[in-house]
DNA sequence: TGTACATCAGTGAACGCGCGTTCACTGATGTAC
DNA sequence: TGTACATCAGTGAACGCGCGTTCACTGATGTAC
């Protein structure tokens, strides 16, 4: 079974997305590698061709999972040439943020309201978490909290992943929208 | 081996009490019950004469937290005719929330901020966790936050849920201080 | 007061299961001659 | 152009381990007679 030269790093790549997927989903705890690879059609065995560990493949995964999530949501400096108005994106950042379809769907959404409370309790932080951190921080700077505070974007992002693991873990769906609701009315800027 | 009358019910509440720190501590499934029934000098043979399944341990430790943290944290309302000042508590409130002691700490801390996460992805969501997110709610309705917006307890929490979720999981010591300290600012009421 | 029995919190072996990791092996293909 | 060999992504069985749960059993004590 040669393989084309690419192969390999194709199999990582999908490796990559299917984890990066599972650990949002799942957690890191809940995730198996024997159903992640024979999901993807490969065996166990093989994993250990791309990784050194399972700890490596979450590294890895985070790092994927930001990526995604920053092409997702639009960048307003990279687009301010384009005629895209920031406000306007920035509004919609949030929003999307905040909606019930990021709550629930985890598995396609910020890794940090979805992994960061694990891997702090598992003794695990990430520097890639502080990258995130960092350009979630940045991103949020124009936003309606805390004005004229210069860490207003850590502010901002801390109410953002509080309450969308609020809203998953509280029974009552209306206090779930509710929590949602009252952050995005807080931190979104003005029209 | 007969015991005394109150024997069970006092056995039950030792098992609650370690599951309590360790759920906290180290996750519900980062938690094996054979552990922590041996750290109580018993077998886990023994625990289905307490509880049906884990789960509903879950349940009553995460009920047991939530008392001991609403002891720990005195309430301006029963405590009004004390003399007590209401503004000094919520601020003392805020700050110990918001404290590397507490985040380096949550075995003993604030449940929500250690296993909201865990909960709302496994999809386990709690009434209990409702009924502490409203008392927090009410708690916080005279912080600096959304100031106006009958919501301002919910938006305050998610700060605080978020932040400490944030700080743990950061590596760099000094980004930690700051998310804390970002989002006390924001939300302690002036002295 | 003495004896037989019922109670039941806790014991400890066993169940099937999935986990992360290791490793000898396969076999299609590229390269060397 | 034909043959022998090296490569290496992926295979699949096996490792030891801890998990939640079950269950026949123990044995000290309270109760009934």
């Amino acid at each position: 079974m040669r393989y084309s030269s690419n192969h390999k790093a194709e199999t990582r790549r999908r490796i990559i997305g299917e984890a990066a997927r599972r650990f949002r989903k799942d957690g890191v705890e809940g995730t198996g590698l024997v159903p992640l690879m024979k999901a993807l059609g490969l065996t166990h065995g093989g994993f250990y061709a791309h990784f050194p560990s399972k700890d490596a493949l979450v590294e890895a995964s985070l790092a994927a999972s930001a990526e995604q999530m920053f092409e997702r949501w639009p960048d307003p400096e990279r687009d301010a040439g384009n005629g895209a108005n920031p406000g306007e994106q920035l509004r919609g950042f949030i929003a999307d943020y905040l909606s019930p379809a990021h709550r629930d769907d985890p598995g396609s959404g910020c890794p940090l309201s979805s992994l960061a409370a694990e891997l702090g309790l598992r003794g695990m932080p990430s520097s890639t978490a502080d990258a995130i951190v960092a350009r979630m921080d940045a991103r949020l700077q124009p936003c309606a909290i805390a004005p004229g505070d210069p860490d207003r974007g850590l502010v901002a992002l801390a109410a953002m992943v509080g309450a969308l693991t609020l809203s998953r873990a509280v029974a009552d769906p209306a206090r779930s929208a509710q929590i949602l609701d009252a952050v995005r009315a807080a931190i979104q800027p003005a029209e």
